[in-house]
DNA sequence: TTTAGGCTTGACAACTTTTGACAAAAATAG
DNA sequence: CTATTTTTGTCAAAAGTTGTCAAGCCTAAA
């Protein structure tokens, strides 16, 4: 199960709305909501941000989960998921010390 | 520049292998080769594979390098990036720890 | 400078994956 | 039960990937 469509699960609960409300808001239908929801497909990343202000999530938060799951995604059946992971932390600070 | 690219451009030329050569082992024309060595194109799984045993580097260590690519990729333009794989690394460790 | 070999580039077709909508089934609430 | 909400499976269309080809670039040797 995915940290962010759990996320937008329980806080959509919270606040007692139904999936067709959220599906309005980020316009697809409430299948493709409920799918998000249980990480069976991935929002957009446009959708994280309007789900963010209807469900008054942080928005940073909210969209490190919605790529934490992209990156799940590509690691999830690998043993050396762990190492790359770490490789891939080095370039992404190697980028930032270069700040290119 | 990518991690993979470059160590196996790097292993090529100190074993003076061309272009070619690498690419015949892997079923690919020099074109394409040449984009995997440069980071325009990602390698497949099992080609990974086939070039670590031809330029004998380690195997593990290769596909690590693989897979860090393709993770970054994800990342690469995201400001949220180092957090999103602190996230995701730990829901590999959860993983790993439920043995599932 | 010409030539030859090796490498790079961009455009393209073939193939694969992802996407979103729909309909129908399942679950839950009243 | 009935009505409403959520889930599931399927499908076509869209988007992305893969590999090739042809043309061009670069370097070294003549």
């Amino acid at each position: 199960m995915s940290k962010f469509g759990q996320t937008i699960r329980e806080q959509r609960e919270a606040k007692g709305l139904l999936l067709r409300q959220l599906a309005a808001a980020i316009e697809v239908d409430t299948a493709m909501m409920s799918k998000i929801e249980r990480g069976e497909r991935n929002a957009k990343r446009d959708q994280v941000f309007k789900l963010a202000e209807i469900l008054g999530l942080d928005t940073e938060q909210l969209l490190t989960f919605w790529l934490a799951d992209k990156v799940y995604d590509v690691v999830k059946d690998e043993e050396l998921a762990s190492r790359a992971l770490q490789v891939a932390e080095e370039e992404v600070q190697y980028r930032v010390k270069k700040n290119k």
